[in-house]
RNA sequence: UGCCCCAUGGUGUAAUGGUAACACACCUGAUUUUGGUUCAGAUAUUCCAGGUUCGAGUCCUGGUGGGGCAACCA
């Protein structure tokens, strides 16, 4: 973890500390808006924040942005909370919600107003988007700017007792419609809503523009360093704006590059429309770029933490490549992960020297990778199932598993060697014959006999019936939302999605935890469903796979 | 044709005026009772043009390219 090199992030917070910037402290918030689940993008703000208040021994809040009732639902505040808490941090801070400001951020809006700063208008929103402007042309001023303070506050009071349409009215900020800034062009502070909050009821009618509530509240909270994405960079001066202005604690905002991955999408829109659409099982599915559906997939909160440090932070727009994400959980999981055995599509191995009725209980290892996971002990039998794929009537030199001619280990087991095989009536392989040298035994191996490939296998009476979901990537395009012209669904991937319901595992995975990843040997990491897995009718998910480093 | 941001191997990220580095990917080879892991090695990089400087990826100017901004969304 010891990083030589900072980014920008911490330079800037460096620099804070050394000028003895805000007596020293460091306290950054997360902001959600509970609108949707959080997705691996979210974690890299979820890390950089949390992470960076860490390493200064500084605080984070959660704050959820609640300003807008027709979006936000409690659904999402105890997923994301649940997300949060997965991941590894703490609000340190204090969990808050923006709507727990009301009352002062109301207030706030009454100095301006007094001030002269704020407008009432009564026009429509079509009127006011027509005199904002555009990017090459100043706006014009709404025929309502130059109303008195009181006037503004009567009217602005009204709009709060709910005596004015929905619609009929907005406060303003009184800047300069000339501003290159767009958002420097009288700005929205307040339009109404007669909607109920998801925690204030009906106590309000109004509520406040996300640019009037979130400096002020990231100042009340005391938040010296407010980071975000690259898109409200040219908000900043409307949130420095609206702190000077109101002369509270000036919290700084600092923009970075949002997180991008390729062959999937990212915007909470076009999540959700995929959940709605039913494309997918849910925010949590497991090909989802969620963090609950990473979690469901089997991924560790290790290897995404991981996966965000290496992806760094910096203010250029980026586009990670899956891989990496694959990588993570690979070198995460490769050193803690329980290795079992697992046939996923079967077919009967018989070894016709081996005494009929006989079972033998050999020891194997759990983890290599670490010396204290000791070993179990797996049944062995005359009938065994293998891997349809780990043999091939017709196979080179380069072939090390099993095919006719050839020999290779049973791992934790026996060496064996072939001899026959029976196909069905269309030619699929359904049983190989083989025989086995007795004195080959892992472990206590005599034979001299040198076999290149390792097979793994399951007992057959003692095997556990599962089903096994093999997932590949949601799309087939590296950029599914980067065509013009083209919605991003017409680059669904039609195979990302595999179903084996005739998978056979070894006895000890009759307890899996839910929660674990295995490594099924030779195959890849997969974990218990948390939504469909039953004790009896066990459902596991396929996180990655092995690193295939075979160029057949 | 306004304002803001950005530009370093295939992908990311460092180098803070002094030998362009690290990770992932890719390719070789070794080891291996997982074609996994591990180990060793190879290939490959500063958008362009000027300027400042003994010296520029870094500073300046001008281009080019990419992204963002005109919701009563956040």
């Amino acid at each position: 973890m010891a990083e030589s090199s900072r980014h920008f992030i911490q330079q800037m917070i460096d620099a804070d500390l050394a000028e003895g910037k805000n007596d020293g402290r460091v306290h950054t918030r997360f902001p959600p808006e509970p609108n949707g689940y959080l997705h691996i993008g979210h974690a890299k703000a979820i890390c950089i924040s949390f992470g960076l208040a860490e390493e200064y021994g500084g605080l984070t809040n959660l704050r959820f942005d609640d300003t807008n009732p027709t979006k936000e639902d409690v659904e999402y505040v105890d997923a994301i909370r649940e997300d949060i808490k997965w991941l590894g941090y703490k609000p340190t801070g204090g969990e808050f919600f923006t709507s727990d400001y009301f009352d002062q951020l109301y207030n706030y809006s009454l100095k301006l107003i007094d001030d002269g700063k704020a407008y009432v208008d009564d026009q429509t929103s079509e009127q006011i988007a027509s005199q904002k402007g555009t990017p090459t042309e100043p706006g014009t001023h709404s025929p309502f700017r130059e109303r008195s303070p009181q006037e503004n506050r009567e009217l602005f009071e009204k709009m709060k007792a709910g005596e004015c349409d929905e619609g009929s009215r907005v406060l303003r900020a009184k800047i300069d419609m000339a501003n290159p800034n767009m958002h420097m062009r009288d700005p929205i502070m307040y339009r109404i809503m007669f909607a109920t909050h998801h925690r204030t009821g009906d106590k309000w009618c109004i509520y406040p523009m996300y640019d009037f509530a979130h400096g002020q509240s990231d100042s009340i909270e005391g938040i010296t360093h407010s980071l975000c994405s690259l898109e409200f960079e040219v908000h900043r001066p409307l949130y420095d704006w609206y702190i000077e202005n109101l002369d509270i604690f000036p919290s700084r905002q600092t923009e970075f590059a949002r997180l991008n991955l390729n062959y999937t999408v990212m915007s909470k829109r076009k999540l959700l429309r995929l959940v709605e659409d039913g494309v997918v099982d849910g925010w949590d599915d497991p090909r989802m770029p969620t963090i609950s559906g990473l979690r469901r997939r089997g991924y560790t909160p290790e290897s995404i933490r991981e996966f965000i440090s290496r992806v760094g932070v910096a203010k250029r727009e980026n586009i990670i490549d899956v891989g990496l994400l694959e990588w993570a959980l690979r070198d995460d999981l490769n050193r803690v992960a329980p290795r079992v055995m697992a046939v996923i599509n079967p077919i009967k191995l018989v070894i016709t020297n081996y005494p009929e009725g006989q079972i033998e209980w050999l020891p194997s290892v759990n983890n290599p990778e670490d010396p204290e996971s000791g070993t179990r002990e797996i049944p062995f039998s005359k009938e065994l199932w293998m891997e349809a794929d780990d043999f091939k009537i017709e196979a080179n030199r380069k072939w090390f598993r099993l095919a006719p001619g050839k020999t290779v280990r049973l791992k934790s087991a026996y060496i064996i060697e072939y001899e026959n095989h029976i196909c069905d009536e269309n030619g699929n392989v359904t049983e190989v014959h083989v025989k086995y040298f007795e004195n080959s035994k892992s472990g206590s191996d005599t034979s001299g006999i040198k076999a290149k490939g390792t097979l793994h296998w399951v007992e057959r009476n003692h095997a556990i019936d599962a089903e096994v979901r093999q997932y590949d990537r949601l799309f087939a395009d590296e950029a599914p939302d980067g065509h013009k012209d083209k919605d991003f669904t017409e680059f669904l991937n039609p195979n990302s999605l595999e179903i084996l319901s005739n998978c056979k595992l070894e006895p000890s995975l009759a307890d899996a935890q839910q929660g674990t990843t295995y490594q099924f040997t030779r195959l890849g990491y997969f974990t218990p469903d948390s939504k469909n897995s039953r004790e009896g009718a066990l459902v596991f998910n396929r996180a990655v796979t092995l690193r295939d480093g075979w160029k057949g």
